[in-house]
DNA sequence: TTAAACCTTAAAGTACACTTTAAGGCAAGC
DNA sequence: GCTTGCCTTAAAGTGTACTTTAAGGTTTAA
């Protein structure tokens, strides 16, 4: 059973275009055509794009993708490499995901601040970028003012 | 205690031009010059520019911080927007996480398959990508294909 | 039979975030 | 004095991955 490149983009959330233009880039080999040109897809297809799908949302380029299907297609003495790939593909994986737990610290740093500050906290010195939200609220006030508030100032 | 171009770019391991980059974009407000003009950076400057480098290597847009400063700069009754931003931008977080854990999935599921095939196991029907690997190593057999693999052939 | 809704191709355009280039000024050391 | 190495600006160029456009062919329902 094959699908249309319209059940495809539906069943993928992906634009039939991409899908297009991945084929065109030798993303997806062995495509067969109806007898008006038109693509069909087998479930083997759909399966690889999602896995496109999958590592491209997570950063992997379009050029190794390309690399990895490429030896793919010439077989089974390319493991070795695919498998390199892949283990460095899995390194940059945890670097984001290292990347991403201090994105989400800095980000509940600031909404701490944030709260700190609606309470009439004084933010503790230490803490990232609380010069600068001070000196943000310094500058609304027209008394008061610390040295390091007018250098922010000017 | 202010810093050089140099020495900012150096501590944060981000080039001098995106330093610049970032200030004529409006991202780096109060910056002042020393008498030739050259940036005179304090560390309030180096703890926004390294929190800036965290959110964009996770994906935040420059558009966004831009929003951001420009929010910041107009006093504490923005906190609520500010706030709004971050918020949608945890979520933003948590969702690129669960991206990377099923990234992560199909690359140990890509490797368990590439041991198996090297160990000269049947890969199982239900693992993901599977097809299109027994293809890759139908491709270079000269017999014992299977339909399935044949689609692939032509 | 004619319009709607799909498909095709090739090529140009877009968005984003830098990155590089060009042209030149200032200051320290030889 | 002159080279080296830093700094400045504005503007053009680059890389990546689509995305859109243009021009047209086929099928289906009214």
């Amino acid at each position: 059973m094959a699908f249309t490149i319209k059940e495809a983009s539906e069943r993928l959330g992906c634009p039939a275009h991409t899908i297009r233009f991945y084929e065109k880039e030798g993303l997806l080999p062995y495509i067969k055509r109806d007898k008006n040109g038109n693509r069909l897809f087998e479930q083997d297809h759909l399966d690889w794009l999602r896995v496109m799908t999958c590592f491209r949302a997570t950063g992997m380029k379009l050029s190794l993708l390309k690399e990895m299907v490429a030896l793919a297609l010439d077989g089974d003495s390319t493991i070795p490499q695919r498998k390199a790939i892949l283990n460095q593909y899995k390194e940059d994986l945890f670097r984001r995901q290292n990347e991403l737990t201090a994105a989400l610290d800095a980000v509940n740093n600031k909404l701490s601040i944030y709260e700190d500050i609606v309470k009439g906290k004084n933010p503790s010195e230490s803490q990232l970028l609380v010069k600068m939200e001070e000196s943000e609220r310094q500058q609304t006030r027209n008394e008061g003012l610390t040295n390091e508030a007018k250098d922010f100032r000017q």
